[in-house]
DNA sequence: CTTCCGCCCGTTAGCGTTAACATAGCAGGC
DNA sequence: GCCTGCTATGTTAACGCTAACGGGCGGAAG
């Protein structure tokens, strides 16, 4: 009869395995293992000696050895283009929020809008074999589509939904964003606009967004009166002074339009300050919705990227949670709606 | 003679092994590994071989089995508590950065303040056997700090040097931080001095730089005249709210500490909206150094948290390039610099 | 010519876990 | 008593890769 073993307080080096737990405990590797993934049928007698033996020892699990083993992978990889825009931090709160409870976990990767990186990242994680993959946007190198779409594994490519998906898509078409904002303007009879954004070739949102806007212009018969292109620095003083710039270059102007909303919060305090006369003489827009506008003393017409919502669709997609019975292949496009905050006169 | 195998279209279905390659190829699986991981002597003539098969299949290596075999594992386990406040996806931003060029990959986890969900956190990435652990803060479950201790590989506490680290350590002293501010305002004249912040018992980097205010006070004889804690919402908005409320109880303030830039900021908008003669009749000073307010009107006094250097310092540690020729037991203390912006009077 | 060494490549034996199957023990029906 | 059908546990063989070692081959050294 096995004396039950008192805990033995954990032995630094040898890391531990399913064996030190099953000697502990008196049973087989098979039982502990059951035991610890409550798989099949085990007494409950045994279940609690494994138990304290596990925690007596202070063993935790080797996923490496049983992911190859039962392959199965709970690692979701998601790709987004930057940290450093407040946007994608909002969307793997999404993201990290819905996978909570699935047992899926998050593994993030950063491409800085590379292309190059963008392919060696997937490839480092699709080397994990994770479970699916969420990535920003629909464009990609030629190899990197092409080890997406043999991954054999749910893709979502989150935030725009303007072209052809490998996969499934969650996103919005910022293409008509950029025309809806347009149309508004235009609406509300502003004439001569200008636009300022990121000199950022490769965000192809944000050049969307502007093929958009400008197409919205053009079918008032209007074109763009001025633009002005940034990159790098805090984006709320950049906001300042290309909007100084801007006015001073083209004074006429009745119309900003920025790419974002930071940029535009700049734009708007700057315009403030000067004391003009928002939305009379000068009408502003930004884009985004982010939540840090409600704070500013008026507020700045935007339309909201649904970022944490796409967060959540794509993490449910992968999870198999979204409920649409399809097995691959959705095409879940959000809406932007229009805030017309106090920037825009009313029509 | 083996004739050279034209690349075969991928076969959709079965996951691609060595064994695929090698057989593409025409030589032993062992040599196919070794090329790929540029490890042993390969000829130049197998190696391009092997190369174009492996490409020509698209395989993609399965770092699951490999890390099985070799015992290594270029994963590194980042926990934070939230993705909400700005600091922390700066840090990653700098850990990601650091660790670019060091073959390791980062895996973000995020706990939400709860010590439950922290231990949960650890027990998963630690189940992974990265090679390293960053992590935000000092406070621990007895499990979780047990789990630290016993995984054997480096671990990092970062964001605070106030406590007890299990390894390393990187961060600034809140306590400290919070004194000097006191201090700095103090010496400006101030003395009916009120706090905003949030209401988060468990941000001890929050409460500690309090009670290092508070600390700061005393030395010259003062106490906090009234403080206000908010949750959740728009942080520039709650900075309003709340600073409109504190003046309305207490009208007699001529300073306000806020625990972060956020709502500091827009503590900040609504005294100019007022009119209020800052920094004459009211001071006021917030947290962290987000460059976002380099575009206020006003420039806010804060004090730089070193996020970024904090991420990329970490990382340096668990990469073994810290440049120290300790093994571990480091601790980096990086001096937040008082930046008095506009906010508070000259002394 | 032999010996030795370095290059290039193959063979073998795991890494720690789980799927799948095998088996022991026991209750109950006939 | 024998067989059926459980439940609780053990045994075996992968999973896909790499560490460690072994060996053929060719040229240089003796």
């Amino acid at each position: 009869m096995p004396v039950p073993q008192p805990p033995v307080p954990p032995e630094p080096r040898r890391p531990l395995t399913l064996r030190d737990v099953s000697e502990a405990s008196g049973v087989s590797e098979m039982t502990v293992s059951r035991v610890l993934r409550n798989r099949g049928d085990v007494s409950v007698a045994t279940r609690e000696k494994v138990l304290a033996a596990a925690k007596g020892l202070g063993y935790v699990p080797n996923k490496i050895a049983g992911a190859l083993a039962s392959q199965r992978v709970n690692l979701v990889a998601v790709v987004i283009p930057s940290l450093g825009n407040l946007v994608f931090p909002e969307v793997l709160a999404g993201v990290s929020e819905t996978l909570e409870d699935t047992g899926l976990q998050p593994v993030f990767g950063v491409t800085n809008y590379s292309p190059d990186r963008e392919e060696a990242v997937l490839y480092e994680m699709l080397s994990w074999r994770p479970s699916g993959v969420i990535v920003a946007g629909l464009e990609h190198s030629d190899a990197a589509s092409a080890m997406l779409r043999n991954a054999g594994i749910p893709i979502v490519e989150i935030m725009d939904v303007d072209g052809e998906p490998i996969d499934s898509v969650v996103g919005i078409s910022h293409m008509r964003a950029g025309r809806e904002m347009a149309r508004a303007i235009v609406a509300a009879g502003y004439r001569r606009i200008g636009f300022l954004g990121t000199k950022m070739p490769l965000d192809h949102r944000a050049r969307k967004r502007m093929e958009g806007f400008e197409a919205g212009l053009a079918e008032a018969g209007l074109a763009l009166a001025d633009r002005e292109f940034y990159s790098g620095g805090s984006a709320l003083a950049k906001g300042r002074e290309m909007t100084q710039a801007m006015l001073a270059r083209s004074p006429d102007l009745d119309f900003l339009y920025y790419s974002n909303d930071m940029i535009g919060a700049g734009g708007l305090l700057w315009c403030l300050g000067q004391g003009l006369d928002v939305p009379g003489k000068i009408g502003l827009a930004g884009f985004n919705g982010v939540d840090l506008l409600d704070g500013l003393p008026v507020r700045l017409a935007t339309m909201d990227a649904c970022r944490r919502e796409i967060g959540q669709q794509a993490a449910k997609i992968v999870a198999g949670q979204s409920g649409s019975g399809l097995i691959g292949g959705e095409r879940i496009e959000l809406t932007p709606r229009l805030q017309p905050g106090d920037t825009i006169r009313k029509a």
